[in-house]
This record gives C-alpha cells, structure tokens and sequence, in this order.
DNA sequence: GCGTATATCCGTATTACTACTGAAGTCTGT
DNA sequence: ACAGACTTCAGTAGTAATACGGATATACGC
C-alpha cells in the first residue's frame, strides 16, 4: 500500500456518539474512505467478511461480542485486514492480548487527529503501531518492554533454584546441578512458595516467567 | 511532541554511504535537523549523552559496540531519546530483543522515504513503530503476534488441560473446573506427557507457555 | 559481640503425581 | 455402518513433592 492511496476502512464501536467523532474527523481526509459502520463485534466480522477493508478501526469492550474476540475470528477469516484498536484503557492486559491475536495497532480514545492519521497510515502499510501511552503502559509491563522488579523477597539462590524448578528440573537434578542436597532444595522450593504464595511445581513456573526466569 | 515541531535527530551507520543516504533523505524535510552523525555503537552513546536527540537512528550490526548493548546503555541514561533500529536483517531474534530492551521501532534499510518519515514521526511522539516486513516477521514467530503451530498434535481437550497445568492447577481442581474424573484428568496428562516429551508439571508450563497457553 | 538473614541439612507423614495397563462410550469421516 | 480418534474412567505400584517439625554453620551489619 502506497502512502496516500486510498485507504478503506470500517469503525466499529458502540458508542453511537464516539463513532460519528471518528466519521466525522475522517470524512474530510482525502485518501481515506469509510466504507461502514458496526456496533459490536459480532457486526465486525461480518462488515470485514462482506466489505474486506484495509483498516478495522475497533473499540475493544462491546455488546453481544467484544474486539478481542471479533478480532481472532477476523484473522481467521484470511482476508487482508489490519485491526486497529481505539480503546479507552491502556490495560496492560488488553494490549498484549490484542497484539498476541494478531492485531496491528493500538491507540487511545483521547489521541489527536494527526496521530490517528499516523496510526492508520501505519497499519495500513502493514506496519505496527502502539500510541505514545500504549508503548509507554507496555514499558511497565513484563510486556515486549523491560522486566518486573517485585521478586518476593526472593534470595540470590531461591531465584536460582525457581528457575531451575520452572525449567522443568526435579528437586534431584537441582540438587545434583548446584552440588547440593535434595533436603536443602526441598527446604529452598518451600520458602521459595511461603514468599511467593506459590503451589505446585507448575504454579512455581509460572511465577518464574512473571519475574523474567 | 506535536506533529511536525521540530525534531533533532542522529544517525549512527558503520557505512558511511548509507549514512549519507539517510542524511540525504532527511536534510530537505522541514521539520527534521540531524544533529549528529556516528559510526559505531560506542559513539551512539556519546552523542546521545551529549546532545539528547528525539530519536536515534541506529544500525544494529556495527564495530566497536553493536547497536543492541549501545541501545541498552542509552536507556540507562534516563534521557528521553527514543530508538528506532534500522537494520537488513528482519531476524525475529533481533526485533524481539531490540523490543525488549525498550526500542521503540525498527525498520528495515529498504525502507521508503514516506514509511521512515512516519516512523521517525511515530517514534518521536512516544509511539512504537515496526515497519511492514518487520510486523509480518513477527508474526511468524512465537514473538507479540500469533501463536506456534507445532502443537504436538495436542487435541482440544488437551490442550485445554494444559492451559490448566501451566496455571498450576490441581489435578483434582481441574478435573472439579472440567466435571470429570481425577484419572481422566491424569489420562489427558498422560497423553500431554507421551506427545510433548515433557517431564513433571513445571516443564509442562514451560512447554504451554511455548504454545502460547 | 549479638541478632538477623541466609544457606545448608535431616525426620516423618501425607498428598500429588507418574507409569503401566485396560476398557467403554462418543464423535467423525467415508 | 464402520474404522479410528477422542474422551471418559479404573487398578496397582512406585516416585516426587509437600507440610509439618527442627538443626547447624556462615556471613553481614550495627
């Protein structure tokens, strides 16, 4: 997609209001043209099924179908969609759950006009785009950006043995790895689950990753 | 940062026809000043100590010090230069630890002139930006977009069983989530076990965490 | 020196998980 | 209608992990 051709593109969102802002901030923009309009995500699917846009402009948190979901069942579709997301929450949560999907873009509701022009410019040459406060959420997030600080309380040797326990060791294979006894793992994995609040070996993982191993 | 104020940039290239190329480019747009030029990581560093650009345009393969460490010392300098990585290789390895670190774009150099204008743009105002060929590497790989195929040819039950292991789930407690038998649960993990190849609950985690959950 | 934190080890009992085998009902595609 | 895969459940045995206890040595700060 060449910059400035013609960009086709659907919004959907609930609010009756937000949507004719949007329409109307980009009637008068030449090289995009709005082909519809939808209100939930179930009408999402079906508009990109019929009309193929080269943007869906997306609210996330809807009636009858939320984005997210509309947004798996588009990628699904196989049609060459880019989903740009307009929401009201920088939810860490949501965003790394819309990029996991498949989507290509993610903006707030308060971004300005040429920023949006930016953002859709973008995901329309297929490119990537997370909005200032998007990538600035991401960043404190043990998202794409940087890592999480909060360890517990963890010592320099429990740290060490969760990661070998998330590895998928057994208590044996740490003892033997780190030349010492299978009590004293068992006694370092128990204090690694009081600070933790951890189960099982599984849950213990899964800790593992939220601190970066 | 609003669009179209000024904004100062450098240009850090081991080769210098590329780095005039670049500067060639950027030189007639208005609202653009390249501040500085350098050809080597350890010099991207300097520089930005020293004249605190907007955004830094760097290779990532470069002598000296590549552009990766540079970029993680210029994070740790707590100024607000963003980076934009202008690399040849679109490698998923690069992109995702260049993301990691806290870049906030990358493009590849057969970048046309109106895609590197948007980027810098994108990257100036806070956003993160990755070009067209970038975002599609990214999606085949197990990096922000989609998911891994090689499922092992879990079925669906399965799978959903795992999601549960990885959550650190019981036995006994998914089989209450599920409505089934603990030894059906046990059969499932069984099965998960023989097709993955994976040992206790934390390597099954580790294996979920690998498809994606 | 003294207290605290860390790291190292052990005993006992219970619970969770694994390894093996077998089998019956359901669903799916041809 | 039938084969094959999927889901469901069970027995039996052994191994690993957890939940209590308690103990000793070492390092560090004040």
């Amino acid at each position: 997609m060449k910059p400035n051709s013609h960009i086709k593109i659907i919004i959907v969102d609930d609010h009756d209001l937000l949507r004719e802002g949007i329409s109307a901030r980009l009637s008068d923009v030449g090289y995009i043209e709005i082909i519809a309009e939808g209100c939930n995500g179930q009408e999402a699917v079906t508009l990109c099924k019929q009309f193929k846009p080269d943007v869906l402009l997306m609210d996330i948190s809807m009636p009858v179908m939320n984005g997210l979901e509309a947004a798996k069942q588009i990628m699904e579709l196989g049609i060459n969609t880019r989903i740009l997301f307009l929401s009201i929450y920088d939810d860490n949560e949501y965003i790394q759950e819309a990029l996991r999907i498949g989507a290509s873009g993610f903006v707030l509701k308060d971004v300005s006009k040429p920023e949006m022009l930016n953002a859709i410019k973008s995901v329309a040459e297929g490119a990537t785009y997370l909005g200032p406060k998007v990538a600035a959420s991401l960043q404190n997030s043990s998202g794409i950006h940087g890592e999480t600080e909060c360890t517990y309380g963890l010592t320099k040797r429990e740290k060490q043995v969760l990661a070998l326990i998330a590895e998928g060791q057994l208590n044996k294979e740490i003892a033997y790895r780190l030349s010492i006894s299978i009590r004293t793992v068992e006694s370092h994995r128990s204090a690694i689950r009081d600070k933790t609040g951890g189960g099982n070996a599984a849950a213990l993982a899964k800790i593992a990753r939220e601190l970066g191993l």
